[in-house]
RNA sequence: GGGCGAUUAGCUCAGCUGGUUAGAGUGCUGCCCUCACAUGGCAGAGGUCACUGGUUCGAGUCCAGUAUCGCCCA
């Protein structure tokens, strides 16, 4: 080791994770260690990053989900895999022009007045001034990312493939324009797709207004949250088996304010409980009432403008926002005597996305596709098990939504994102649909205008995982790494991209885009619910990373991401920041107590037998975790390894040889210990890259990067049993001891003295050669070992007794503690061991359990009770003798 | 309204196909600054596994129902 490290390691007693995690990352980068080989004729394996939006900034989502998928990239590296992590993000259309917009509106420019052009040049000015935020987050979590091969959805190339996938849709005819319902934000001026719109839970009230007949004094009254929708009534529907109102369909009504008549019309899709039974529809501002609408030929009379006022066609209330409206409209009804009552009412209000704005319905012209094709092999592809969900219940719910898919509203009136590959001819009208401009009409015109409206981003994102290989060209990335094979997303994610990726990659690339779709859980908020901005239980993992470090909060993270849903707790990313000043510390030791040598399997003593047994043992198991994707399991499997077993036993067991005088010793030791660091460092790189790449490079001898090295598989030759049996003796022996001392509250510092009464002689011999291992880790000093109290010597006088498996040790009291102590501790053992054999002697009792039970239960069941009785007679002995019987 | 999931120690969570005295981290108690680590060591206390039934020799685990909470869809 340089004689720099050497001292910097000395003084640093604390894990520092600033200081270490930032110097790695540069190093890696120089590597090119994250650019796949092209010419590998190794395996591939690849991962595409679900693209972050470009105006985004890391949150708890992105921070588990990329420890996730760095986690998985390591370690396929490591086992040899041809590795790709493709990087980049999605233009994010609405976001990013509300960005930029924002921007304008500083200088006190609208994007209109700015105009198109310049627009989309200051939108381009803002991703390269703020576009990388994310990715240098993504750096800063230790991400293996190929940052070289970072792409955009509105790079040059990915365009092609855009333009490619529409132009082919449409001339399939799954892409089509339509005047049609759609979700329409009147503040961001735009259409939304279903997805796009969220539903929110809202106390409103429920108006009943009274609708005169026509020729009679009577009236309909009718029931509705929207009352300024009535100025665009057509018709009022009731259920034609309501007795109530059977009689009046047919007949019209006359709708107030506006003086218009309006039929009254029979249809069942009325349900006759919703507030009186009859409904007033509305075909041009209600999704359902459209429908309607078109089954009975009405008229469909827009009363709105395209930012959320009431256009002429409303009369006296044009110009009115819809909420004034809905006061005006309710202060004339009331005048005109025609509000039957007000109710308290809760129901959903669909709000857009991006900005909170309620969602307004809508007919307008638009771009759609139809779903159903492309959904069926999608579909099929899931149920077949080609493509399956980790865990394995969201691909129900995958399927549900697939099965039901409607036409998708593709187009937005936005202009940032890919404006649609279509021309309009000026002089006839006609439509062409071709990826590169065409030059004429065939009327001869050259008079033709593109589309103005661009496409959903995630119509783009659909392409993600091979219009960023390359695709429609033939890439050798593409035929390399395509399908790729994980993706790793949040639940809201299966809808907006898995499912379209899915149906994009079978209608355009070679078949599935990947295997395997693990759905991380969601962090959720201390209070159990979702991480509200609102609320302000939001958690900034950049601010986890300041205070504990990526390494930490990477490792808390997946230690908390089980299966399920899981409230966000800091005390893991504080137990895992523990870990890894645990992990420090062990190779402080390692590296500043060995000899020079090099990294050397011993297998002199049991207890090294013992380690490297268990370590095998435990890579074994990680890799049947991983293969799992069971991260959170895999979590804690290291964590006891390396604090439990390495840290609290080995060390400590090695510390005499570590330290010895003897040249050969110590060598033996550290040779063993350099191994077993090595591998455990190997290990728990994918979990925590910084750290461990820093530990590994002050590692004896040349090594390259940890990333480079081979992920332990567990050899099942270096497993040994008996070596893991004799260990489990000697602990359970220690463990006894320190007990017993700590209860008899013997200071610390003074040696006890014990003697082993144990029939095996095999457990014998084990405690008689580790005699030393007792000494120094119990502190108690072995007299002697028999099988029976008869064949001790020297150990005469009043002792207290440790029960140790398969035995017993006897410590003499001397002048260590007083009597009285004794006596109430070893009645205290003796009541929990006569619950012992309390309970295994009734299970045995039952002759049902003895008749049905498997015979090695039984088995168990009835050695389980022939040692506690064993014991429990010899506590009664050891009792009788020094207490005289009586308890 | 429909679907999915959860309910286990004070708190946050594990517990695979039913079978030792139900585990971890944190918090709590006692002792210890022992030459890797006080972001530590040693030892402890702490649970009617939401509730009610059922299946079984045996249920935290399987089935049915109830309650509460959460998530998604409409």
């Amino acid at each position: 080791m340089r004689p720099e490290i050497h001292e910097q390691l000395k003084t640093n007693t604390r894990y520092a994770p600033a200081e270490i995690e930032s110097r790695w990352m540069d190093r890696w980068l120089e590597a090119h260690l994250f650019t796949p080989d092209i010419d590998s004729t190794r395996e591939s394996f690849c991962i595409a990053l679900p693209p972050p939006n470009v105006t985004g900034s890391l949150h708890m989502g992105h921070a588990l989900n990329s420890s996730m998928q760095d986690l998985l990239i390591r370690l396929n590296h490591m086992r040899g895999r041809n590795t790709l992590w493709i990087c980049g993000t999605d233009h994010a259309g609405i976001a990013t022009q509300n960005q930029v917009e924002k921007q304008l509106a500083g200088e006190g420019l609208t994007r209109q007045q700015a105009g198109r052009e310049e627009f989309e040049k200051r939108v381009w000015k803002w991703r390269e001034q703020y576009g990388s935020t994310i990715i240098n987050q993504l750096k800063r979590m230790g991400c293996s990312l190929d940052y070289e091969g970072e792409r955009f959805t509105l790079d040059e190339g990915y365009v092609e493939a855009v333009y490619r996938v529409f132009t082919s849709l449409y001339e399939k005819g799954f892409i089509y324009r339509d005047e049609y319902m759609v979700n329409w934000c009147t503040r961001c001026h735009t259409a939304l797709s279903d997805l796009e719109v969220e539903h929110q839970e809202c106390e409103d009230k429920l108006y009943y207004l009274r609708y005169p007949l026509k020729d009679s004094a009577d009236w309909l009254v009718i029931a509705t949250a929207r009352p300024e929708t009535m100025l665009g009534d057509t018709a009022v529907a009731v259920n034609p088996d309501d007795e109530r109102y059977r009689e009046l369909i047919g007949r019209q009504v006359i709708l107030p304010l506006t003086g218009r008549e309006i039929p009254v019309i029979g249809d069942d899709y009325v349900d006759t409980g919703f507030g009186t039974g009859a409904l007033k529809i509305t075909p041009a501002h209600d999704p359902n009432d459209f429908e309607i609408g078109k089954k009975h030929d009405l008229e469909e009379i827009n009363i709105l403008t395209s930012d959320g006022r009431i256009n002429q066609a409303g009369g006296e209330f044009a110009g009115l926002t819809l909420g004034e409206a809905r006061e005006q409209v309710m202060i004339r009804m009331e005048q005109e005597g025609l509000v039957e009552k007000v109710e308290p009412y809760s129901h959903a209000v669909g709000t857009c996305y991006r900005c909170g704005t309620t969602i307004e319905p809508y007919i307008s012209l638009q771009w759609f596709m139809r779903m159903d094709e492309l959904a069926a092999p999608a579909i099929r592809a899931v149920e077949n098990g080609e493509v399956s969900f980790v865990p394995e219940r969201w691909a129900g719910v995958y399927l549900e939504w697939m099965r039901s898919l409607r036409p998708w509203c593709i187009s937005r009136q936005l202009w940032w994102g890919h404006r649609l590959p279509v021309w309009h001819c000026d002089e006839c009208g006609e439509i062409i649909v071709r990826e590169t401009p065409p030059s004429t009409c065939r009327c001869g015109s050259s008079e033709l205008r593109q589309e103005e409206d661009v496409l959903d981003t995630w119509f783009s994102s659909a392409l993600w995982p091979f219009a960023t290989l390359g695709w429609p060209q033939a890439t050798e990335r593409l035929e390399t790494f395509y399908p790729t094979s994980v993706l790793v997303t949040a639940r809201d994610i299966i809808f907006l991209w898995v499912s379209r990726m899915i149906m994009m990659g079978l209608e355009f690339a070679e078949g599935i885009p990947f295997s395997d779709v693990i759905i991380n859980p969601t962090i959720m908020a201390r209070d159990g619910r979702r991480m509200s901005k609102s609320l302000g239980t939001g958690v900034d993992p950049l601010v986890l990373i300041d205070t504990y470090g990526a390494d930490p909060t990477r490792f808390g993270l997946l230690n908390m991401a089980s299966a399920q849903d899981v409230r966000f707790s800091e005390e893991r990313i504080e137990m895992s920041r523990n870990f890894c000043n645990k992990i420090f510390n062990a190779a402080r030791f390692v590296l500043l107590g060995v000899a020079d040598v090099k990294p050397r399997r011993a297998t002199a003593h049991l207890a090294d037998r013992w380690i490297d047994s268990r370590m095998q043992a435990t890579a074994a198991e990680l890799n049947e975790l991983l293969d799992r994707y069971d991260f959170s399991e895999a979590t804690r499997l290291l964590y006891r390894f390396v604090w439990n077993e390495f840290c609290d036993w080995y060390v400590e067991i090695v510390k005499p040889r570590l330290y010895s005088d003897d040249e050969a010793l110590k060598e033996e030791a550290s040779g063993h210990l350099l191994y077993l660091l090595d591998n455990v460092l190997r290990m728990l790189h994918p979990f925590m890259p910084f750290l461990t790449e820093e530990l590994a490079s002050m590692l004896p001898g040349e090594r390259g990067f940890l990333i480079e090295a081979e992920f332990p598989r567990g050899d099942a030759a270096l497993r040994d049993l008996s070596a893991e049996a004799g260990m489990e003796q000697l602990m359970g022996t220690v463990v006894s001891l320190r007990t017993l001392r700590n209860e008899l509250r013997v200071p610390p510092s003074k040696t006890a003295q014990a003697a082993l009464v144990a029939e095996d002689g095999a457990i014998r011999q084990v405690v008689e050669d580790n005699s030393g291992l007792i000494e120094s880790l119990a502190n108690t000093q072995l007299l002697g070992t028999a099988a029976s109290e008869e064949g001790l010597s020297g150990v005469g006088g009043q002792t207290a007794v440790a029960l140790v498996p398969g035995g017993k040790m006897l410590v003499p009291l001397q002048e260590l503690i007083d009597i009285d102590q004794e006596r109430s501790r070893l009645e205290g053992v003796i009541a929990r061991k006569e619950q012992e054999v309390e309970r295994a002697a009734q299970k045995l009792g039952n002759s049902n359990f003895v008749a049905k039970a498997p015979a090695e239960v039984v088995r168990q069941e009835r050695e389980k009770l022939r040692q506690h009785e064993t014991q429990l007679a010899e506590l009664r002995q050891q009792h009788e003798r020094f207490f005289g019987g009586e308890q």
